[in-house]
DNA sequence: TATGAATGAGCGTTCATTCAT
DNA sequence: TATGAATGAACGCTCATTCAT
């Protein structure tokens, strides 16, 4: 190895060996979330990842020490990806605050429905998950969870928003968002568009924007 | 078995048998709802069911043919109850549709909260469950449902009610009713009251009850 | 069950059931001396014990919770009958200490190669045991060596003996007994004897017994 | 291969080469008989191998054929070495027989003590191993066993020794030897040395010489 | 009716071994 | 030479299910 290159991996130490393990682990990672996604973490062997990735069981362990690791880090990643389009999205938006909910709101049933239809129930149902994980979970779920308070807090402040109470709001958006992939799983195209802005403008009910008769803000 | 035997269990005996036969399979199902819902429904073995009765595994596939079955017929008891329950208050209501239904939902939160706090998972996802559960489960959620959705329709058609789409305010309903449980577990007394006031509440914006600055109605 | 019975039941609460039990149990334990003692603890897999009992695994789980604690019961059992015999057979003699003593000897090597040809690597390698294994059978064997120490101990104190030191003429006899039944394995009858009496009569020097040329004891 | 490497090879380079691989595969040997003797041959994987000269499993295969082999390969290494050491001491020893006896048998356990606390076990029980490498112990034990034999015989012709037999005299020295690093493992210095002591005198019984009221030789 | 016993399939995990690079 | 990856057989263990009594 030349000097260089002892440099270039001192700065970057991924070298091409690293980086094609990184891709596998993400590759074993996407069909676990998927799989934990679709039946539950109980419900799915490793010999059903490891057959989904047309492997045997006993090479995952060559990148996860364990089911329950391979699941926390599984869920993790999922829920690091879609936190960051989220804030992603966030950051590209002006406008009142009452347009950006819904934006947020619209695009997170959008990524549960579309990109993650897995992913929902691996939030869902936290006592399914050994201890280690709820941890990780919960860390994951505050991150999410300042994207909505935030702008809820706002809109409270400005007066653009009534709420009962900030919690109680966000916990019935959060619960109806998680469960909307299993409400949509069977839509497509327009009926799926028109069903998540739907879903939408009723959740912005529970900030006290009653859909009024005239036009609503798109 | 002779005649007489025959004829005496045709007549009250059987009858005697066949009531203490019945009495035994409610224990077996609010044991077995009981353990579902504290552990999850994989989670819970049938030498865990049967301790908690006293009794052998073996004795319990003299009432239940399967896990399965002895699962669906767990989450049906409760479900019936549970149900019936809210008919039972609904009969005793007049008034105000919107009172109506927010007596409906606290109570529905408060049995969630008190009673079943197991029944929750049972009912929040489906996939968990064998082909032929799902189906039961399903009528019981209609049935369910529809205490829910008369009313709605009821104050939609009077003009009590916004909804941006019944369906859409039923679904987030249930959602959040059904997450109650798990976000009410630690709270006793007056503290849970307030709780299950507060997601009342919110949830009753989901028609477009909007918590004036006057009094609301209790 | 009559008010006899239960209080028979009472006093000796071993009901025919029990003591079923407690022989499949006694059976099970001395097939896994048997195998444990010929291979050792690690290459000896429950599928191997199942099979020479003619049961499959998970039968064994039945009556045993682990792997760990079927091997400590099976050392446990094996090590009380042994030093319940030496016991039986001290308890029977009078005469010279040193008499008494060739007989404690000899009666250990008997069992060692007749009785239990397995039980021997059972005492010497406890490394291979797991923690818990350890101290059972430290217990097993402080209880084994005081039937040797107390001899020693008199033969030395009338005079009738002369060692270094009673811990290490201890030491060299047990580590020299446990591997008499790999040296005579391959003997029977009258060769086996004679082997068994050679050792013992070396053994014997331990304590300054050196053979003269005159007779020795029988 | 050209021929120019080809005689390149013959001549100096192939000796380089060999003498560096045979250098690498004494370094496993070390490290392997050092693992095998701390936690047992079943104990140890190839990976902990590895992981302790920091390589990787497959790299092992390259030097040995398999775990069996490497097994053999670390008992022998072993093995000649500690026998090696003994014949260098006795060759450089004269005086009486029952001096160089002591001698040896102190330093042996000197050597099993402190130098090879792992070896122990290797010796001890020859059942854990495949048919193929018993055979090699074997061989092993008898060039060991004949630096004993030897000057026992000679002690028992000059007069010197008294025995019931020599071979269970040497059985019972070396069954005792073997034992030593697991009874002295945890002692250090000046007790080690005093442990040691008390031992070999223990073990010279065995040949008859019992510790007179006199000074006793060193 | 109920029990104690047994079964057999499956699970998570380990590991010696192989192999392309 | 050495590595990273993969394999497959085995292991300890669990559990729904069966069955003679």
């Amino acid at each position: 190895m030349s000097a260089r290159e002892t440099a270039a991996a001192d700065a970057a130490p991924v070298g091409r060996v690293q980086r094609k393990r990184d891709r596998r682990i993400q590759e074993i990672l996407a069909t676990a979330a998927e799989l934990f996604g679709e039946r539950g973490y109980d419900a799915v062997s490793l010999e059903d990842v490891a057959e989904r990735l047309d492997v045997t069981k006993g090479s995952l362990y060559y990148y996860f020490p364990s089911k329950d690791q391979l699941g926390t880090s599984a869920i993790e990643t999922l829920g690091n990806r879609w936190t960051e389009r989220l804030e992603g999205l966030l950051a590209t938006l002006d406008g009142p605050v009452h347009d950006r909910l819904r934006r947020l709101i619209a695009e997170h049933i959008g990524i549960a429905v579309r990109d993650y239809p897995a992913g929902l129930r691996l939030f869902l149902v936290p006592q399914d998950w050994p201890e280690q994980q709820r941890e990780v979970i919960k860390a994951l779920r505050q991150r999410h969870d300042r994207l909505f308070r935030d702008l809820i807090d706002e809109g409270v402040g400005s007066g653009s928003f009534t709420v009962t109470s900030v919690d109680s709001a966000l916990r019935c958006m959060h619960a109806s968002m998680s469960q909307s992939a299993v409400w949509f799983s069977g839509l497509r195209g327009e009926r799926l568009d028109a069903a998540i802005t739907e879903l939408t403008d009723t959740l912005m009910m529970l900030v006290g924007a009653v859909p009024g008769p005239g036009p609503r803000p798109a």
